[in-house]
DNA sequence: ATAATACTCGAACGCCTGTTCTGTGTCAAG
DNA sequence: CTTGACACAGAACAGGCGTTCGAGTATTAT
């Protein structure tokens, strides 16, 4: 017969450990030191609590950095840090052309004009690319299923796959959109995203300028606050 | 006459070494030491180093744990630990009523099923709330605005006021449906959100649920990656 | 020119910290 | 009882790291 001095894999000393790191980690901005960590836990030797660090990295609740001071964070409670910050370069509408930011631009964002997204909205690997937003003006894009105020988070390109939602600007009609974009036999078929609506069709031979493919849209509802 | 030897108050070290703080903090999740600093920005003595995290501390730059080992952290780009986790409770469409979360739901939620979204995207406020997150599911909603697969987030609540945006079920028609929500006098208007639809009216005697109101719309236009 | 300022270097000091080793007591299995 | 895994203490070691000081050089103002 075998019984289990402790009820399963975390301890109660586990436990507090993890909560000790949690709580000093929000207080004073960075990990806490092995001794720390021992004296809030009551644990006199410093040999102990690396003890009870190994299981806790062992079992997945922490990671270390060795030989690094105060090199333990938390995994699961602080996928944080994980934000990207994305400049807002200006407005988009029907009239208008799109304002692309040039290469240099992105090193100088101003915090203001810029938008946070959490990485893990993010689709696979678009992180870390050049991404700039910009703020919908007018509903001229509704056939794109985007609204006046909304953000549209784009990644600067030139050339499209079928089926990327792209920024295109019309030069022959003077126009910017938002579609869906196919290219066919003789000609490009620019799909709105609203199914409801019909797809126009852009002869090869007419100006097509895409400027960028949408990579996320987002909406804040917020109303007079 | 007066000739600045850098252009402003910060010259081109001390972009360097934002610059490198924060590469570095993104490999290898903490910050770096005052050598590693050094090294990388061609200063071969910490003291030097230790003289521009000076000037970038008392600009406002960076915040410093003296004493402390690896006690740089960026200020500005780094307003991390700001995110909002809201669980995805589940999907959203119209044949099917709209899982609210009970109160209890909301502590443990689990990082799979949940999204991040930073707190200077949500709406004044809102912050601090529960909050849930539903996925769109079917094209039901496209007159909302809402496309499948996009991900809604709500604040649950009964009622609303004129303007919002709310999530209802409509038990007498079983279906769930989006829609901006107007009380008239004597029935109350469901307006969606794309202004070329026309609204519907539900009689006031006729069941109406309101399940929350709409914070956020979050479109994810990835494409299989 | 001269002085003040900004910037850079090198080295030494000393604390902080992670690591490691030895030793002790407990408890269950053989 | 012996064995061994487990939980813990204490001490010592070695290296990492922030700090400080003394000194030198370039740039700018007076």
């Amino acid at each position: 017969m075998m019984m289990v001095r402790k009820s399963k894999g975390l301890g109660e000393r586990h436990q507090k450990i993890l909560d000790f790191i949690a709580s000093y980690q929000r207080e004073h901005k960075h990990p806490p030191s092995i001794r720390e960590i021992g004296e809030d836990c009551d644990i006199s030797s410093t040999s102990v609590v690396n003890y009870y660090l190994d299981q806790l990295e062992k079992s997945g609740n922490i990671e270390r950095d060795r030989k690094i001071s105060r090199g333990v964070r938390l995994t699961a409670p602080t996928p944080m840090g994980d934000m990207f910050r994305i400049p807002m370069v200006g407005v988009i509408q029907a009239g208008e052309p799109i304002p692309v930011p040039s290469n240099a631009d992105f090193g100088s964002f101003t915090p203001e004009d810029s938008i946070e997204v959490a990485m893990s909205l993010m689709p696979t690997k678009e992180k870390g690319k050049e991404l700039f937003a910009l703020k919908v003006q007018g509903e001229s894009m509704i056939d794109a299923m985007v609204n006046d105020g909304d953000i549209v988070i784009l990644r600067p390109t030139q050339d499209a796959r079928n089926g990327d939602m792209v920024a295109v600007w019309l030069s022959d009609r003077n126009e910017t959109t938002l579609k869906f974009f196919f290219k066919e036999k003789d000609k490009y078929r620019l799909q709105p995203a609203n199914p409801t609506m019909k797809p126009i069709y852009i002869d090869k031979s007419e100006a097509l300028e895409i400027k960028g493919k949408v990579v996320m849209v987002i909406r804040k509802v917020e109303r007079y606050n």
